[in-house]
DNA sequence: CAGGGTTGGCTAACGCCATTAGCTTTTAGC
DNA sequence: GCTAAAAGCTAATGGCGTTAGCCAACCCTG
């Protein structure tokens, strides 16, 4: 009999494939196992535990959601590149909304974990969206936190199935697009 | 030997408040049951499962945040209703991480569900905050989801851990409820 | 205040899950 | 080809949710 011929990176993948099918509290090691062709205790060759199991799928995230992000606001600046990142953001979360719930509630160990440095990378291009508004320096961290949550609040909400009528939910999302453009503008250094 | 006199609502209560201090993925029936003085099997004499579980936990934070909402914005509007709401919500759910996380996927069934109801009676507390502001009516449903978002998405991060310096959260705070308050106000009808 | 039905507790047991131990087989390098 | 590491396997453990079935405490009627 021939091997699987599995690695962290493809256990890795598949369990997040899994969780964007079935929901993360689905993703068992039997499933993750029968889906790899393999035994529940051989993943264990290949992962530590669930835990990390998790926390890969949570630097797979970041990696793949900061790639996204530089690559969609490449020449974009302004509202150009505040629509592109909110756009990035969202497609993602509601496309791969089982990966994308292990990255809430992950203890960070320290400043060179790989994950924290992942997720650094994500804020600084939802930072680089700001550049073109000229915030005020002092008031950039508030901008960064409001853009996160926002973009992390609608997408969560929308994955879950938790807005109603369904075919208004671009118009919103348009809508609150423009409505950030808008208040950034007033805040440019310029206008205070 | 007496009996511990449970029923449905406490031992709801009791999820919920453990819930918010070990988190709801420990909420395991055998902590819960301990918590009551009770063995586990003995629980089943009052909730279905430990998704009847979630589900009740998930509709008493609807009543218990409806209900505070509905307090915190008596006789405010404006401004003063959307800071009030925004603290409202981010106290809430700083201070019940837990049964808070209940509220996330959970299927509604139907216009009749309970849940339902006391979910709409929130939203209906969140749209009470832009009557001041007169909000195009075909924008109200877009103005709504994005407080929405926005006090979700970042009461869940800051009750994550997911903000670092965690001093200038509270600044953060303020400055975006500042720049929702101007966004709206820009946005009255006669402003158009 | 007697007794019978209902209710709420219990123990025992099942199946599923994560994880570990220890064995066997494939594979890569010399 | 030989050997050693790597990668698979089966078996076993302990914890969890849940069900079945038993017994004691309570309520309510007479």
């Amino acid at each position: 009999m021939p091997r699987a011929g599995l690695d962290p990176a493809a256990v890795t993948l598949a369990a997040a494939g899994l969780a964007d099918e079935v929901g993360l509290a689905n993703v068992t090691m039997g499933a993750l196992a029968e889906r790899l062709g393999v035994r529940a205790p051989s993943l264990y060759k290949h992962i530590d535990s669930q835990a990390d199991l998790n926390r890969r799928i949570a630097l797979l995230v970041a990696e793949e959601l900061g790639d996204a992000l530089r690559e969609a606001l490449q020449g974009r600046s302004g509202r150009d590149a505040l629509a592109a990142a909110a756009r990035t953001m969202r497609d993602y979360i509601v496309k791969h909304p089982g990966r994308y719930a292990t990255t809430i509630r992950l203890g960070v160990t320290g400043p060179d974990d790989p994950l924290a440095i992942a997720g650094a990378r994500v804020l600084d291009s939802l930072a680089a969206v700001l550049i073109a508004y000229r915030i005020d320096p002092a008031d950039k961290i508030h901008a960064l936190r409001l853009l996160r949550s926002l973009f992390h609040g609608f997408a969560t909400i929308e994955a879950a199935g938790g807005f109603e009528m369904n075919t208004e939910v671009d118009d919103s999302f348009d809508w609150i697009v423009d409505f950030v453009d808008r208040g950034l503008s007033l805040r440019r250094e310029s206008s205070e």
